[in-house]
DNA sequence: ATGAAAGCGCTAACAG
DNA sequence: CTGTTAGCGCTTTCAT
């Protein structure tokens, strides 16, 4: 890795000359430009990033915090932000909290010393997220992807979808094909995003005139693979369900397992309905329908608004008013419902 | 982001001093110590880690390359080089490179210039991988992780599975359960990994006296979805197969899939053993039997090996000698297969 | 159009 | 034990 200073020796020039060319800025006879230009060809020279970042105070990398990479939802969002971050020249580290916000919270810690120049979030489900609030009040463009909380709007860049109207449109699509015993599985009410979700699934029950059942509501005890069991009691039910609604993909795919070892077909027995369409979720038996979120343009989202963001504080010194990216879902309907 | 002399000046010391503690080098005066420590957590001082990478000619960065995030298999490699790296207190950039040599060498020309620290590469399948080599050979510490060709073996680090004796031993464990006819989906032949299942494949017909028939091998012809109709055509055959072997869980969930829609009974009419155990393979209908690589661990040991390379060099200016890490896979046996 | 010099924030001799 | 000083590699006035 050769220096500036070497390649200006080598030309025959000053390194603010090479800077200078090598910047495109003010005018550089095009006699030594092309001298400069041959030496940085000859001798592979590439800036040194990391004195460029000193210099400039901008070191042209994000940063995306997620609760764990293997969580197919994770991953097509950060594909959807690495790619759009690339494109524009910035890189992004990743750092899986798995839900600590011990965890979340120290990297946050130490990005901040990397110069690092955005964060896209999806928090953690435990914690107070008041150092996340924080970090935008201290001038760092900051999104929050899928998980927010209320008092958040407004306050925070977030791309999210509307979860209440998901559901609920989710739930309308299984009265409407005549199923009335409609389980929900429930993701853990730490996250508004499953509130909301719950509060849509309530809604369009009693939009419709269909009694809600507590007993027909699966909560989350232990991770995603509590829904086996849940899936079971539910079933068991003297009045069972004929429709499950599954608040995520991965939630589905344990709850058609259960249904499967139980012995019940899908759909005949009782219809099943996901939230994400996970890539996978296409290729299960019998192919999930499910409510789709947009997970890889949110990804792309995230990135742009975080660039925006960066854009503007570099220009005005502060961060653009907060905008709240609300995405559309699409209803997916697979084999899973009838 | 307050800086060095800030704190300095607040304590009414210089500058090395509060490096000095903050470093814990060499002695300092305890009543000295106890004031910029004060400082410090006042100010709430975080070093600038940019600077002190421009100064001491490391980042704590190591930088991953995977064809794409979205496929589990590099999501659980993923997790486990995160994790451990981020213990020893490296941070992470991710890149993916779809399958793109020029996207991949762009990359890695680009995290040279931010003194990356090292690089884990799951390669793309096409390239030639020359570049990578120079990478080691101008002094990078480099790990290739799954993916690796037969003349690297020796010259660079490599985490990876014995890729024909895996082969061999699931082949194996099929015959031995009474299988004659057994397709195998292979994988993509540009790729070493999958040259050595099939090798591993046909030495265990070959050792059990079964014929090699080659229109029982389904080769990927345009991304995994193939599959599909490879698995409609090897069913049709006069002598269809009575079990296949699919060289990757994502190949064998769309085995799975069209076996479904063929309304062919897994086990029953055929027998699936898949290759990778991946996270959703026990959740599938039914739990996918495979041979089970240790891709948490194994990203966990490139992580290691990188961190290893790069004490290494900084003590003795080298790298040291490139070792091969081959795990170790489990045959885990569900109801896939009988 | 080009060079000299200052400085981004930090570390590491080298003096004292 | 502590302060001074010289850079790490680059950008950017300010002169020339």
């Amino acid at each position: 890795m050769a220096s500036m200073k070497e390649v200006a020796d080598a030309a025959g020039v000053s390194v603010s000359t090479v800077s200078r060319v090598l910047n495109g800025k003010s005018c550089v006879n095009s006699a030594t430009r092309q001298r400069v230009l041959e030496v940085v060809e000859q001798t592979k020279f590439h800036p040194n990033v990391l004195a460029k970042s000193l210099k400039l105070g901008r070191s042209h990398t994000i940063c995306l915090l997620v609760p764990s990479i293997e969580n197919q939802i994770f991953a097509h969002i950060t594909r959807g932000l690495e790619d759009t971050a690339r494109k524009s020249g910035f890189a992004v580290v990743l750092c899986n909290t798995d839900e600590d916000a011990m965890v979340e919270r120290a990297y946050i810690d130490k990005m901040k010393t990397y110069w690092i120049e955005g964060f896209a979030i999806c928090p953690t489900a435990g914690g107070n997220e008041d150092y996340i609030r924080d970090l935008r009040a201290s001038g760092f463009p900051t999104a929050l992807v899928c998980r927010y909380s209320q008092e958040d709007v407004g306050a925070m860049d977030i791309v999210s979808v509307d979860n209440y109207q998901a559901a609920y449109d989710g739930t309308k699509y299984l009265i409407r094909t005549g199923h009335r015993r409609i389980a929900l599985a429930a993701g853990r009410e730490e996250l508004f995003l499953y509130r909301e979700r719950y509060r849509g699934y309530c809604a369009a029950l009693a939009d419709a005139g269909i009694p809600y059942d507590d007993e027909l509501v699966m909560r989350e005890v232990s991770g995603t693979d509590s829904f086996y069991q849940a899936t079971r009691q539910v079933m068991s039910l003297p009045e069972p369900p004929d429709a499950i609604f599954a608040t995520s993909d991965p939630k589905a795919f344990v709850v058609m397992h259960a249904l499967h070892d139980l012995g019940k077909r899908i759909p005949q027995d009782v219809s099943l309905l996901g939230f994400d369409n996970v890539a996978l979720s296409s290729n299960m038996e019998p192919p999930l329908s499910t409510v789709g979120q947009p997970l890889y343009e949110m990804g792309c989202a995230a990135a742009k608004t975080l660039l925006r963001q960066i854009d503007y504080k570099n220009k005005n010194g502060v961060l653009p008013p907060a905008i709240h990216h609300v995405m559309g879902v699409d209803l997916i309907i697979r084999r899973s419902t009838n």
